[in-house]
DNA sequence: ATGAAAGCGCTAACAC
DNA sequence: GTGTTAGCGCTTTCAT
């Protein structure tokens, strides 16, 4: 393997100044015009890339953004993920993605690594949240938060979803189709979206007359296995006759969980899941469900990585409306 | 934003020197014993952590890892990338992902830019063929191809996906239900792989001992979009009653297509997919499919990425078989 | 218009 | 056992 490029082995090469190369290839004025031209053909010849460590350690920055999300099989943050990626590619950012399996653990020591190699700005999708103490030490890291909410040293900007209405509205759907005995699956109280999806379901219970069944209501620490096991729990007590998630992974879950019950049972439970996922309107006839604006959540993210009209917008905090989506026959 | 917290501002704090602080933080043995806890304990309080472009810059190497991949939408995509993010946590690398949306402009951008990070090895799935001469630049680099392979620059190692049995198979299952006429939708020839699947399809026909009619074969530059086109020229001329689809964005593609078609034209037409996303199973009764190993392949990629045992178990290319699975009634 | 020096954070190689 | 020096690649500052 061939020694590294350099602006001095350039400079040697052609035996001038590093100082002279490193002008020439940022088109700082003060150089010869010919000169500036032979330089940057010779750079270019040899496959000069520059440093980025010795560009960071003089200050100037990395380019480099992390992304801290649960997982990425799920095809929320899938497209979530991608999104990001292409406007990464498009902004000549690199993204740096850790998968933090709704760990704590995990989620610190990524935040330290992102420490390490001084990320421009890490976006995060929190964990649930951990005693104080063991605050992760996110100082000296511009964080964004998104979809979920903490206190997080550190925080610059945070974007939620409201689905408030969307979840009071599929509530409300339901139970004008005739449901009274409705069943809620979602985040525990650890996460403040959790404890807002929850009191969007009561909410809409409200609405229409129904009174809370706690048998029907599940929250726990939101993952597919949760949702699954939740839903078994659903069918086995009082048998609830309509279902609304309130996650993600739970919507993906707890979905297994009908399908292998036959597609029989996905004609007797009136199922509302959450996100939605490209294949939930080919099954039992369509799910109906509650879609999250993906790109807009991308755009968002992206706009509040650049430096301006960041503090100018306000708060930092920014909320995009989930959407109840019908479908079946 | 308080100041970086460094090895010489911590030996200031102390009034020591900065040597026998990262002598301490690095556990060499000659500091004294009382003295090292005590920086240690320092270090942490202060919230230190070592700056990887420092370390970069001496040659030490980045835990930095590339990973170029077509999209992360798809399925296979997201879960190989999972795997790897997680692989990737567990030894403490850097996972950096450059999205190429099949598109050799993008890959050549990413892996310049992984240059100029200096990752220490880049895992990717090759974007179709370009001429020779847009070969991109990849010296300096340590690239293990995956899935795909191409002549690339600076390539270590190889891991592919031998799936001539199991598309040979789905043919041969495929005429004993009594199929005559069977389609195909594949890559071109600017992917060895497309080739080879298409090679594969055709001793199932052989085997058969069915001719190929050149109608219900279609090949191109393999994506989501160009499946459903596919598809539909399928179902438009001469009629296929049974369909093969090799590569993971045709088939879910072509997938789409034939569940817009509605719930009955499933049961007419035998469609036998490529990858194994979760839901194909509860399609139209179950999706026959050609399944990927992923778990194997991040296994493999990871163990390409140590520098001991690469070159010690042969060439460097390794082959991981797909399997066929057969679903529906 | 060009060059020389300094310094970012870190550690190998020398002193002592 | 501890401290000093030098140098990785780059750009800002100060000469020339």
């Amino acid at each position: 393997m061939t020694k590294r490029v350099t602006i001095k082995s350039i400079a040697q090469d052609l035996g001038i100044s590093h100082m002279t190369v490193s002008r020439a290839l940022s088109d700082h004025p003060n150089v010869h015009k010919d000169k500036r031209e032979a330089i940057k053909a010779r750079a270019r010849e040899l496959g000069y890339v520059p440093n980025a460590a010795a560009k960071a350690m003089r200050g100037d920055g990395t380019k480099i953004v992390g992304l801290l999300l649960p997982n990425i099989t799920n095809e929320f943050y899938a497209r979530f993920a991608n999104a990001m990626a292409l406007a990464c590619e498009a902004n000549s950012l690199h993204l740096i993605i850790h998968l933090t399996n709704d760990d704590s653990a995990l989620e610190r020591q990524a935040l330290e690594r992102l420490r390490e190699v001084q990320a421009m700005a890490v976006l995060m999708v929190p964990t649930p949240a951990t005693s104080p103490h063991e605050q992760p030490s996110a100082s000296g890291l511009n964080v964004i938060q998104l979809v979920r909410q903490r206190a997080i040293d550190g925080t610059s900007g945070t974007v939620l979803i409201d689905d408030h209405k969307a979840i009071h509205d599929a509530v409300v759907h339901l139970a004008q189709q005739g449901h009274r005995a409705i069943g809620f699956i979602g985040a525990n109280n650890n996460l403040s979206s959790g404890k807002q999806r929850l009191a969007a379901f009561r909410a809409g219970l409200t609405t229409t007359g129904l009174s809370e069944d706690a048998a029907l209501v599940h929250t726990g620490s939101p993952s597919f296995e949760m949702g699954r096991s939740c839903f078994g729990k659903l069918l086995k007590g009082k048998s609830a006759t309509a279902l609304v998630c309130g996650g993600v992974e739970i919507s993906n879950g707890a979905l297994s969980a009908l399908m292998e019950h036959g597609p029989g049972s996905a004609k007797q439970l009136a199922f509302i899941g959450y996100g939605d996922p490209s294949y939930y309107r080919w099954l039992a006839g369509g799910i109906s469900t509650i879609r999250l604006p993906i790109d807009a959540l991308a755009q968002e993210a992206m706009a509040l990585l650049q430096p301006n009209g960041d503090a100018a917008k306000g708060s930092g905090l920014r909320k995009l409306n989930a959407e109840l989506v019908l479908r079946g026959p």
